[in-house]
DNA sequence: GTCTATAAGCTGATAGAC
DNA sequence: GTCTATCAGCTTATAGAC
């Protein structure tokens, strides 16, 4: 049973993602999160409607929050090296932050109704977005090597997003270590020689 | 209702991977797998003797197959440049084919139970190792700067493995074509310059 | 806003006829 | 090796008392 001072839908929502994230939507039945909660299932329905709406709320509130945070910590008018490097900082620093809910957000795509689906995806498509701009604008400037601008992005955001695969609290490296890895390889990526030199960390295989 | 020559039992595994793909093991039921397959539900027991036992034999058929294309494939005494566009390339490839395969094998690790997970996992783990090794050859060869080999190989192997996730048969790109894009990145992101001039396709956003 | 009770249906798996 | 029939238990969701 968690704590219920967050009031009773919040403790359900993070019950459920949770869960969602442990076991996966469909393996997971209203009388789980209930009991994580510590209420009966038919209680949740003072909450949420139905299982699909828990679902659907925390992946339109993740994007939702997301797209807010990417609005506040994108740089507008910096160069596009700059741009590309605090957009890679960025997204690795939201996904340690929100491990659980970008897993989700991540796996259960599929386990959407359509028009939620469509929902998130059009949120989806708005931050991928942003990533092929910052591409578009170094390879018309002259700075960056990247063959395609809409494979680019999806690329560098399924790198990034692979951290939440296997980072777990406490292992070899500190989060800002992992940060500054990955965003050494975004750079080289689009053809970027850094300043780092080799080898912060392991280079044994 | 799918073709029955190749035997009750492979259509079985075909129908559960193409269900489990698109609605997740946990919202497939052993009647919506009998009913693509044209039998009862009760025949599947007659193959399998549980949906879990489906799932793990799904999952590590393709672990092994993909272990044993990998081993065809592997250059053993190339310069590491060469064995990591190699790989780049085989893994893409490998990934076209068998789309589906492998975005269960992604998805669905959470649905295993234990012992099914150990056995996977192994086989995940021996194949990140071949991209390791390339790594470490690559960095201490001097043609490779590379932060970190173990973060490094997941970033790449995650980079690669989502094409799954954007890739329609018909699109903008054949696949060779996107083949060479993501060849041309994974260079890139361990500090090679590459042959490949600048705009394969498209540059805008 | 939580409870108990219940609806109507689906779940994985088994038994036994053919 | 597939069928029908059945099991015991689970599913989401609703009705109505408090």
């Amino acid at each position: 049973m968690l704590d219920k001072s967050q009031g009773t839908r919040e403790v359900i929502r993070q019950a459920a993602e949770r869960l969602f994230a442990r076991k996966s939507y469909g393996a997971v039945s209203m009388r789980d999160i209930a009991g994580a909660v510590g209420i009966r299932q038919s209680a949740i329905y003072n909450h949420f409607p139905s299982k699909q709406a828990i679902l659907a709320d925390l992946m339109v509130t993740h994007m939702e929050s997301l797209l807010d945070a990417w609005e506040e910590a994108r740089l507008e008018d910096a160069p596009p090296t700059e741009r590309l490097a605090n957009f890679a900082r960025f997204h690795i620093a939201h996904h340690f932050d929100q491990a659980t809910a970008v897993f989700i957000a991540y796996m259960e795509l599929r386990s959407l109704e359509e028009d939620n689906f469509a929902a998130v995806n059009a949120m989806r498509r708005r931050y991928e977005l942003a990533v092929r701009q910052i591409l578009a604008d170094g390879v018309e400037a002259g700075v960056f090597q990247v063959p395609d601008v809409n494979v680019g992005a999806r690329a560098l955001i399924a790198m990034l997003t692979g951290v939440t695969t296997w980072y777990r609290e406490g292992g070899r490296l500190s989060r800002e270590t992992i940060a500054e890895i990955y965003v050494e390889m975004t750079l080289r990526s689009v053809g970027l020689e850094t300043g780092a030199g080799r080898s912060l960390c392991s280079t044994r295989p």
